[in-house]
DNA sequence: ATGCATGAGGA
DNA sequence: CCTCATGCATA
């Protein structure tokens, strides 16, 4: 199997021994020993017949469970056309800064879940028939007005919580490393073209992208400035600090202003706001990350808007993404109908391995092992992989993605605790900290 | 909402 | 090879 191994992405489709990974066939697939399977996703893109949206589809999606696969079968990995860079307008230049991360908070809903009413609707994968392209707007939110209590409670919020990791495993060291680097790189999709202006948020909106590239990342980390309050730092790391340029003295402390060095506290207020605020105006995360793009040069799609939202990420990133999702915040409700430009760009497409399903007595192991050595050597991997008949690279993967989860501070189990449920953190301690997962629902859309 | 994946950039 | 930023494909 070593030979296979090497290189994972081999256009032959024989990977491992058998039960490690299937293909998925059509249906036929899993063996009761299959440690993972490989989902094939159909055509990628590279049709620009295919309208297929991805965007709206998950949004209904999770409400309607799913508006039917259409999972064609595929090689390993779908075949593209090379990819074109493209330039862009970059532009804004973010101050970022990082240091400590979150503190605690309730992650995205707040509590109170969405009203009734749904604005989106559409959206749904049962529904997305229309789709017309440029299709008028479709009816904002009538009001809407439920109240998304948040704030008062915030404050009480607040707990500490500790990482998981650093347990006390002795080998357990860091170095730490600052790289404060970026680079964008679009692969766009397929779709068509004709986007209506950001505002107008179409049943089926996703088209065309904007590649571009955005410089101006941030800085380097380092404590916010005006670091005020209780909080608690979880992670170990932080080294270099960063100092913080106040000529001019033009922001001290202005926790409003956007050109400040947010602190946790005021990324997540403005998380959950910017996600109050998007919804009310009936907009999804897929739509705002469009929207971005053809505003400001930098599209972003569903997931980040969805990570920055639950503040899923790097306490540097979400300071670089914040001014500019408070600028499409601006323009959003200010612009009832602004034009926008449309813009178009050619996507290529991207050679993409298809998804690995890794089961989850696998993840199980992985996790455990992941306790004891977040950072296995080559070898390790290499071994690792061996006996959960995984591929190196997959197994690889597996911890590169887990310690950037360890990282991006999304509050994990800490949740404040409400007078019911005192005595509430016992149950883990040794072994792992289950995912405490938050049951974040946003109905909308 | 998330899991697995890609890639730039830095050692 | 890792970290970090991002995103397709999914559940």
């Amino acid at each position: 199997m070593a030979t296979a191994a090497s290189n994972p992405y081999l256009p032959s489709n024989s990977i491992l021994s058998p039960g490690s990974i299937v293909h998925s066939d059509s249906g036929g697939g899993m063996q009761p020993g299959s440690a993972a399977v490989t989902s094939v996703a159909g055509g990628y893109r590279g049709d620009p017949t295919v309208k297929m949206v991805q965007s709206d589809f998950m949004q209904g999606a999770m409400a309607a469970s799913n508006g039917g696969h259409m999972l064609s079968h595929a090689h390993q990995w779908v075949t593209a056309l090379p990819h074109a860079a493209a330039a862009a307008a970059a532009a804004a230049a973010a101050a970022a800064e990082a240091g400590s991360h979150w503190s605690s908070s309730p992650v995205g809903m707040t509590g109170s879940p969405q009203h009734p009413q749904q604005q989106q609707d559409v959206k749904g994968g049962a529904g997305r028939d229309e789709l017309h392209p440029g299709a008028a707007l479709h009816h904002r939110p009538p009001h809407l007005a439920p109240h998304q209590g948040h704030p008062g409670g915030w404050g009480a919020a607040a707990a500490s919580h500790i990482q998981s990791m650093a347990a006390g495993t002795p080998q357990q060291q860091q170095q730490q490393q600052q790289q404060q680097q970026q680079q964008a790189l679009l692969y766009s999709q397929p779709g068509a073209f004709t986007v209506n202006g950001m505002l107008s948020p179409p049943p089926g909106s996703q088209n065309l992208v904007h590649p571009g590239l955005v410089r101006g990342d941030t800085p380097e980390l380092g404590d916010h400035p005006g670091h005020h309050h209780h909080h608690h730092h979880q992670h170990q790391q932080h080294h270099q600090q960063q100092q913080q340029q106040h000529h001019g003295g033009v922001n001290s402390h202005d926790p409003h202003s956007d050109e400040d060095t947010p602190t946790s506290d005021d990324l997540e207020q403005f998380a959950k706001q910017f996600k109050q605020r998007r919804i009310k105006l009936g907009f999804t995360q897929a739509d705002v990350g469009l929207a971005l793009g053809t505003l400001y040069g930098n599209v972003f799609s569903q997931t980040t808007i969805c990570r920055f939202e639950a503040l899923q990420l790097s306490f540097k990133n979400m300071c670089k993404l914040k001014p500019l999702l408070n600028k499409w915040l601006e323009e959003a409700d200010s612009s009832t109908g602004s034009p926008t430009s449309i813009d178009k760009i050619a996507a290529q497409g991207r050679k993409r391995k298809k998804r690995t399903s890794i089961e989850v007595s696998v993840k199980g192991a992985l996790e455990s092992h992941f306790l004891k050595c977040p950072k296995p050597s080559a070898q390790e991997i290499t071994n690792l992989a061996d006996s959960l008949q995984l591929e190196k690279e997959v197994v690889r993967v597996w911890f590169c993605n887990r310690r950037q989860k360890e990282k991006r501070m999304t509050p994990p189990g800490i949740q404040q605790q409400t007078p019911d449920d005192v005595y509430s953190q016992v149950g883990n301690v040794g072994a792992d900290t289950p995912p405490p997962h938050h049951g974040m629902q946003t109905s909308v859309q």
